[in-house]
RNA sequence: GGGCUCUUAGCUCAGCUGGUUCAGAGCACCUGCCUUACAAGCAGGGGGUCACUGGUUCGAACCCAGUAGGGCCCACCA
């Protein structure tokens, strides 16, 4: 035989996959068909292929493929997102390294460097994707900065605001000092850090008298601006309307009452800063507090902060505390675990800090997005328990900051024309914004150069949002062919991390721009895992190099490996071993490939065994394809796979092409090998999706086919008939194998002898399975008797009883013995039965169903108990 | 602190919303086999008080309450 008796991913998964671009078979064209669209996640730009990648395009590509099989057209738009923050702090360290400091480069050149970088990364993910096999329609490949994309949001921000949904706001946001740029609360990770309480005193105006406050954040009395007690605290009511004098700066600050103070905390006394704390500024804002800002961009000390203006904050907080201790002020200090909130980025701890930003009213546009998901059910999340966690965020949404004070992304269309607070216009381009601004401020002979364009762009979800609809350019040409075919999209599958920051933005913007949701399904797939249940991650090192597995098992293998464990929002722990088994897979199915390549095909009469296998495999067929297309409309992917595993190792491999397998050298006949060559085909439709590579080779080999009867663009198997007699005499059969097989097995006896088997046919089986029980277990005559055997080992199905007459002597104490296990255990559950049937409640309230079925468990139970008795009997 | 959710075999999970597909699957494990498609394999086998405690019911892995221990989301105390 010349085809290699192990399967070889590597000789031939670059060469299909080259085939199946060539023919053009994932590209998608608007026609008569339905359209089946899905739109990928676009992972960033720079980023490189991770696990949680391989899963969730895995997912996709399996949809994909399935839906084209099943000769819908089927559109898969690849693409990459410019991650402005994640983007722009990989090309500003990169820029450091080779001594280039951001701060010294204009925002054009520091742009050409990010998209020379751009260029050269990327996409290099989705030449990673290639070699896993998605299915992606490439002549389609999107960039979230591409000219029509930017455009697109462009356009969207200037509708928001023209439709009075854009506001600028004078907000505390999260600053990170490192990046110098706001960050969306979902862009911030609070983590316990062990600090420190200071205990400070503060002198109160014209007396004598203290007042002590506890703080974490020493530093920040130079912006503090009152000092705050709760009006229930007898304490300190004596206080009311008196002034304190903060130490080092000596400012004289009010003390006010409000009830947000927990008496419970520290010493009940709380200092106000409004610059620095979120709810300060809240405090501040209601009591009308001055606000003093002591930061700088980077979160070093302005000149508020006196002799320590230019140090970092965290110096400062060290030296201001030993200069308060110095000067009497510091009472004392205290450990304690407060969460700090981090940039998801840089790491850096976020400062808490007052600026001008961009918002988006978000109340109103939530409404439709929130009754899609929980009250129509246009857009369904898998699994569901995500709907309460949607439900929640959403009826709590708050403003959108959309402004982010980098410069890789698009710079926000907002001109300024003056100093004043509203001297500004929004416009696409800057000849409207001028025409807008003349008008605006009165002033005709205003020119280009006199307009300011906003320095900040928009936050990176501002443009992805947008994706499902911009992919097809359906913001700019809203009528276009394209967006018309394939919006909405049918299934949306990503990680249960971004629901808010993208699932329910897309929701949103789904409704508010072509008032139509984006996608009907979500399938929120599981984080992966490492076997110890770490997220997996690059810090940690414990993420496989993703091309490596592909390169040491096969895409197909690894894709199986990934899908095998991972039921939608569950958490896949990963293991190799899961690929290890996904490549036993394909080398199995490339094993049966070869044997029924090897076959001689000859005139001859078809068997009855190969006959009846044939007949029942396609019973067995039809009846799990039925089940797979039930798993694949709840997304149980995995468990689909797991259906079509079974049937092919199980049920064909180890069952129907055994039945069929002619003997050593002998050929086949030409009915039987048509029927099971077109059994196996249907198979390889099945396993295409999972394993598209192994499944095309085999399809190829197998005929000679011309380009457009390739498998990858074949017809999913139809529906047809299930012949449940069929299935159930072989599971029948399959037993009385099993129970020979053991007896073989426990007495030693090799295959090659040949066996005589006798049996007391009390569940009136058919004989037509004994064609089938005799090829598989080398039975040479099957009698049917009246009477036990005697000196034959013996066994059950049901309460039929198989007698095999052995040489030698058959040990009698223990066939007793054994028999008298089966009593016991039987004698046992007859008593359940029975008792259950003879209760009067019982019998008066279970449905007549469960009732027979009782009655049946009895009659059986006594069939067998007669059976086992009377061999008993023949043994003494 | 608020909300959601989970706990079934050594591991990862099913169990379709009380009753023979009720105790399952895959992997792992054990025991035989290099049987001419496949040792990346074949055949056979062992293994679980369904977290715990009560309750409802003729009947509970499944429903209710409580306990213990995980996980997720949101908010966040200076």
């Amino acid at each position: 035989m010349d085809i290699p008796s192990k399967y070889e991913p590597q000789r031939i998964e670059d060469h299909w996959y080259a085939y199946w671009m060539d023919n053009g078979f994932f590209h998608s064209v608007p026609d008569h068909r339905e359209s089946y669209t899905i739109v990928i996640p676009p992972p960033n730009v720079t980023g490189v292929l991770h696990m949680g990648h391989m899963l969730n395009n895995t997912i996709q590509d399996v949809l994909i493929r399935k839906a084209r099989l099943m000769g819908k057209n089927a559109c898969w738009v690849p693409g990459t997102d410019h991650a402005s923050i994640a983007t722009e702090a990989k090309v500003v360290a990169k820029l450091k390294e080779e001594g280039i400091p951001k701060s010294e480069l204009s925002r054009e050149q520091f742009l050409n460097y990010a998209w020379e970088w751009t260029h050269e990364y990327g996409g290099v993910i989705l030449e990673q994707l290639k070699k896993l096999g998605c299915s992606c329609d490439w002549d389609r490949t999107k960039f979230t900065m591409d000219d029509n994309m930017s455009a697109s949001v462009i356009k969207v921000f200037v509708d928001l605001f023209n439709k009075g949904l854009i506001y600028r706001g004078y907000r505390m946001v999260n600053w990170d000092p490192e990046a110098k740029t706001t960050l969306s609360d979902e862009e911030v990770i609070y983590e316990e850090r062990q600090g420190l309480l200071y205990y400070l005193s503060y002198a109160i105006e014209g007396s004598d008298e203290n007042v002590i406050i506890a703080t974490t954040r020493p530093e920040t009395i130079l912006g503090d601006t009152a000092i705050c007690i709760n009006p229930n605290d007898g304490r300190y009511r004596h206080l009311k309307g008196k002034k304190a004098i903060v130490p080092i700066c000596n400012r004289v600050i009010p003390i006010i009452e409000d009830e947000y103070v927990d008496i419970e905390f520290g010493t009940g006394c709380l200092k106000v800063t409004p610059a620095h704390d979120v709810n300060d500024k809240a405090l501040g804002d209601k009591h009308g507090l001055e606000t003093v800002d002591i930061f700088n961009e980077d979160a070093s000390l302005n000149s508020y902060g006196l002799h320590y203006a230019g140090k970092d904050r965290f110096v400062v907080r060290k030296e201001i505390a030993r200069e308060l201790d110095e000067k009497g002020f510091l009472v004392k200090t205290e450990k304690h675990i407060n969460k700090v909130g981090t940039s998801e980025r840089t790491k850096a701890v976020i400062e808490p800090r007052l600026s001008e930003q961009w918002f988006l009213k978000m109340e109103e546009l939530a409404r439709p997005a929130i009754e899609a998901v929980l009250e129509t059910s246009e857009v369904k999340l898998f699994p569901k328990k995500f709907e309460n966690t949607y439900r929640h965020w959403m009826e709590n949404i708050r403003d959108w900051n959309i402004s982010r004070q980098l410069w890789w992304g698009q710079q926000i269309p907002a001109f300024y024309f003056g100093d004043g607070q509203e001297d500004f216009v929004v416009a696409e381009t800057g000849e409207e914004a001028l025409n807008l601004a003349r008008k605006k401020s009165g002033n005709p002979s205003l020119t280009l150069t006199d307009l300011r364009q906003d320095a900040d762009v928009f936050d990176t979800w501002f443009s992805s949002w947008l994706w499902p609809i911009s992919v097809f350019n359906g913001i700019l040409e809203p009528e276009n062919e394209d967006i018309e075919y394939y919006y909405p999209t049918n299934d949306l599958i990503t990680g249960p991390d971004i629901l808010f920051f993208w699932v329910a933005r897309m929701i949103i913007a789904g409704y508010e721009f072509r008032d139509k949701r984006p996608f009907e399904n979500v399938y929120l797939t599981g984080l992966v895992r490492d076997g110890q249940r770490r997220k997996m991650s690059k810090s940690l090192g414990n993420s496989p190099d993703a091309l490596k597995l592909i390169a040491d098992y096969g895409a197909d293998g690894v894709r199986v490996g990934l899908l095998l464990s991972s039921p939608a929002g569950n958490d896949l722990l990963f293991d190799e071993a899961l690929c290890q088994q996904g490549k036993n897979f394909a080398n199995k199915i490339w094993n049966a490939f070869r044997l029924v390549q090897g076959w001689e095909v000859s005139d001859l009469p078809q068997p009855e065994a190969s006959r009846l296998g044939i007949d029942w495999y396609s019973s067995k067929f039809n009846r799990t394809l039925a089940e797979i297309e039930d798993h694949f409309s709840k997304y149980r992917i995995s468990d689909a796979l797991m259906a079509t595993y079974k049937l092919v190792w199980d049920d064909f491999c180890s069952w129907l092409l055994e039945i069929v397998k002619p003997a050593y050298q002998q050929p086949i006949d030409k009915k039987s090998f048509e029927s099971v060559i077109r059994l196996f085909e249907g198979n390889l439709k099945l396993l295409h999706p999972f394993m598209p590579f192994l499944t095309e080779e085999i399809w190829q080999h197998m005929k000679n086919r011309a380009p457009e009867e390739a498998l990858t663009v074949s017809q999913w198997p139809k529906e047809g008939s299930v012949d449940e007699n069929l299935i159930a005499g072989f599971t029948f059969a399959s037993e009385v194998i099993a129970g020979i097989r053991t007896v073989r097995k426990e007495k030693n006896i090799p295959m090659k002898e040949e066996l005589e088997l006798s049996l007391l046919n009390e569940e009136g089986v058919s004989k037509d399975w004994d064609v089938v029980i005799k090829k598989l277990t080398n039975v040479s005559q099957i009698s049917y008797v009246n009477a036990a055997v005697d000196g034959a080992l013996s066994f059950r199905v049901k309460s039929n009883e198989y007698f095999i007459p052995i040489t030698g002597a058959v040990d009698v104490e223990v066939e007793k013995q054994k028999i008298n296990e089966e009593l016991k255990y039987i004698k046992g559950f007859l008593m359940s039965v029975q008792k259950k049937l003879s209760n009067d409640r019982f019998v008066n309230n279970a449905p007549a169903k469960v009732i027979e079925l009782e009655r049946k468990k009895q009659a059986d139970a006594e069939a067998k108990i007669e059976t086992l008795e009377k061999s008993l009997a023949s043994l003494e």
